[in-house]
DNA sequence: CTCAATGCAAATCTTTTGCATGCTA
DNA sequence: TAGCATGCAAAAGATTTGCATTGAG
């Protein structure tokens, strides 16, 4: 069942319904997921992590709830390269720390680091304030991603 | 026909040859494809770009060829995010200049830039030293884009 | 001559869509 | 009660794979 974090309001009822949806089990449940997720988690992955406890929420809603919580800022896709899209709430929405990833292409692993974020995130900023003027573009998100082999597949191969 | 920039032997020929793959009138074409595009491809606009002059040459070919492209280094697979696959010459390739991407979530309309390029490789280079010892990972490429709206879209509504 | 490369068609796999029904507000 | 939300099945698309044939070296 979906947690509360406190008792006050659950934190993105407000924010859903401002904007004309609906609060329902399968939303909480997909949010919850999401927010109990120590990682970025697949539609599938979410599927599969709720469907025990709300089997009557299908890939389909939890696919349609996705594209809303994107749309509306709160969850941030990647892709890996893999084929699949992962999702992870934005940091902010959470106790959530900003962080980069690590791709490995042998094993896909991925790592989170937050190790010289701070200097990304002031290279970042003064970055997207040059390219919002130059281009006149409305920056809202960002990607950083290193891929390379990792450990572990180091000593493999 | 394929051009060879010059009267030596193309660029790419021995170090195909050298990891045992052969050289085909389809894979020229689709070097050639990727060497004259002034911006990323994805798998079929290499296919409807080369089919005319190669129609012989199907688009199995062109996804098998990329792989080996990717794989090999010489080309670097992109995702904006729009369902489909791009790749574009990595840089030294050939006469091209390091750059980054401008997404555009309205009309997925890509923008290359260069600004602020020498800081942000600057920062890369730091944070991959560092994190490559950190977690003795061997990095291999990266990824930054920015996503938003581009000023035709915003203009739009 | 040998074995990699390829075309074609079929298979996969993820994500999207149509439609009738259920449920929130 | 009005419409949004949902499940299910089917569709859509991109990419991959099986297999017999072709062609580079």
């Amino acid at each position: 069942m979906p947690r509360r974090y406190g008792t006050g309001p659950v934190w993105w009822h407000g924010r859903f319904r401002g904007c004309g949806y609906r609060i329902t089990a399968g939303r909480e449940a997909i949010l919850d997921a999401l927010m109990t997720a120590d990682k970025h988690l697949s539609a599938e992955d979410i599927y599969n992590k709720i469907h025990p406890a709300y089997p009557a929420v299908g890939l389909t809603t939890v696919y349609r709830t996705l594209e809303i919580l994107v749309n509306m800022g709160l969850v941030f896709k990647f892709d890996f390269g893999d084929g699949r899209a992962r999702y992870e709430l934005v940091e902010g929405s959470k106790k959530s720390h900003h962080h980069h990833h690590l791709v490995c292409k042998e094993c896909n692993r991925i790592i989170e680091y937050t190790d010289f974020i701070n200097d990304e995130i002031e290279l970042l900023k003064k970055t997207e304030k040059g390219l919002s003027k130059k281009y006149n573009f409305e920056i809202t998100s960002h990607i950083i991603q290193f891929y390379g082999i990792c450990d572990k597949c180091k000593k493999k191969g």
